[in-house]
Order: structure tokens, then sequence, then C-alpha cells
DNA sequence: CAAAATAACTAAGTTACTTCA
DNA sequence: TGTGAAGTAACTTAGTTATTT
């Protein structure tokens, strides 16, 4: 809708009716036939923009007067002004959002490269605890061997010791590996030993982890991780805000 | 009092022009 | 000197709100 009278006076100054649409724009730039409003105009209108950004009625036609132009022309420039500023802002805010994604990203890949180094240190304890069993074990049976050999020649060192009773030794090699075979690779007893008595919290760190490995080790781009860390992030957003994350 | 008409405003997008590298 | 990009005043359109009829 055409607002009244500051349009007609702006447009009417023509005195031509059937004048185009584009010749009159041509025509009606400015009242006074300058393209651009001068500094000193300028600078009023950013001074007043500064205090609001709209302006009241009464304001506007008081100002357009001290300014020496049409109070139509002041509410454009409020209006472009207004546009010119949200853009800018919007701009700003982007520029903050992608150096904070920026920052994530690094953050991630250093973590993605903690965890593989952590994940592969894992397993080589893994595998030496595993060998040094496997010895005890050998070990373990070379020893009972000889005492079965021996065992008419000396009487048992202690009655509790179960090497020294050849005819337990079976039973006990089973409870032994019973309780310790494979010991290492239960996720249980890895949990107990680094998370002693925090159990618990180490099956959550696990349910958290685990959902990423597949992102994190796999050749896909690691940008799909969006739709497992958002369960993440809304998981524990409802305990402690999630940047507090990267402190 | 409800509903239609009108005026005044806004955001978003466009046009015509100037300026400058 | 010509040209394209950027900036800007003025405009259009469609929507909202307040006031009047």
């Amino acid at each position: 809708m055409i607002e009244g009278g500051e349009y007609s006076q702006a447009m009417m100054s023509s005195s031509d009716p059937f004048m185009s649409m584009k010749k009159m724009k041509k025509n009606n730039h400015n009242n006074n036939n300058q393209r651009r409003f001068s500094e000193e105009q300028i600078k009023s209108l950013e001074m007043m923009f500064e205090s609001e950004t709209r302006l009241e009625p009464r304001k506007k036609v008081q100002l357009a007067r001290e300014l020496g132009l049409q109070p139509r022309q002041v509410a454009i420039w409020f209006q472009n002004k207004r546009a010119r500023w949200k853009s800018k802002q919007l701009e700003t805010e982007y520029n903050i959002l992608r150096q904070n994604y920026n920052n994530l990203a690094s953050q991630f890949e250093s973590l993605k490269k903690e965890k593989l180094a952590l994940v592969s240190e894992l397993q080589r304890l893994n595998e030496d605890m595993k060998k040094s069993e496997e010895e005890e074990q050998r070990e373990c049976c070379g020893d009972q061997a000889v005492v079965a050999l021996s065992s008419t020649d000396h009487e048992s060192e202690n009655e509790e010791n179960p090497r020294s009773e050849p005819e337990d030794i079976k039973p006990e090699i089973e409870m032994y590996e019973k309780d310790h075979q494979g010991a290492l690779c239960d996720e249980n007893n890895i949990k107990r030993e680094y998370f002693g008595g925090f159990e618990e919290e180490a099956d959550q760190l696990m349910n958290i982890v685990e959902p990423a490995d597949s992102c994190l080790t796999s050749s896909d781009d690691w940008r799909g991780f969006k739709s497992d860390t958002t369960n993440l992030l809304d998981q524990s957003s409802s305990n402690y805000p999630w940047w507090d994350f990267w402190s």
C-alpha cells in the first residue's frame, strides 16, 4: 500500500502525469536533484539511528525538517539502514559461527588422533598381558611335571599348596583358567581395572564413545558424526553445557 | 459490538544510478 | 577509456496493526 502524503509529495514533483515510472524515478531521486545525501545529513541520520532504529513519526518529521529532506526520504533511509544493518549482523554472526565450527573441527581431529593412540596402546598392553600369562602358565606346567616325577623322594612343603598335590593339579589349572583366561579381553575386567569403583560411569562413557567409533575409524567423511552427536548433545545438555567439555 | 475500509507502517526484494578499482 | 562490482536512494509488494466508518 502506498503511503499518503509523503509519497505524493515525492512523486508528484513531475508535472507530466503520463511520465513513465522509470523517468519519474530518474527525476525524483532527490528533491534537491542530489543523488546522495550530504555528509552532515548522513551523520545526523546515523546518530539518530544509533539511538533508535525505528523513528517515531514526530521525530521523523522533525529530523526531515532539520535536514531539509522529505519525511519520506528519512523513512526510506531508515528502512534501508535497517536492511543494511541486518545483513551486516548476519555476516558477523556467520563469521563467528564459522570460526567456532573450525575450532571444534580441529579439536575433534586432535581428539580423534589421541583416541587412536590410546586404543593402540591398550591393544599393546593386552598383548603383553596375554604373553606373560602364557609364559606363566607354561612355567607352571613345567614345575608340576618335575614335582610329579620326584614325588616319592619329597614330602610336601605345604599341604595347602595345590602344586604339591599332583592329583589336585588338574582342577586347579581349570580353576585358574576359568578365573584368568582372557581376563584382559573381558570388558568388565578392563572397566574394573581402569575405572575401579566407577563402572557405571565407564558404561556411560563407552556408550558415548562406541557409536562414534564407526565414524572415527571408517574412511567415511567424519562430518557424518552429526546424527550421533545430536543424541550425545541432547543427553548431556541437561546435566552440563556441552561446551564445558572443551575447556 | 462486529466487520469492512483505510491509513500507516514494516521487511524483503528490486531498480536505477554513482563511484571506484 | 570502458567495465564490472559495490554502495545507495527510491521504489514495489505483501503483510500487519490501529483507527475509522
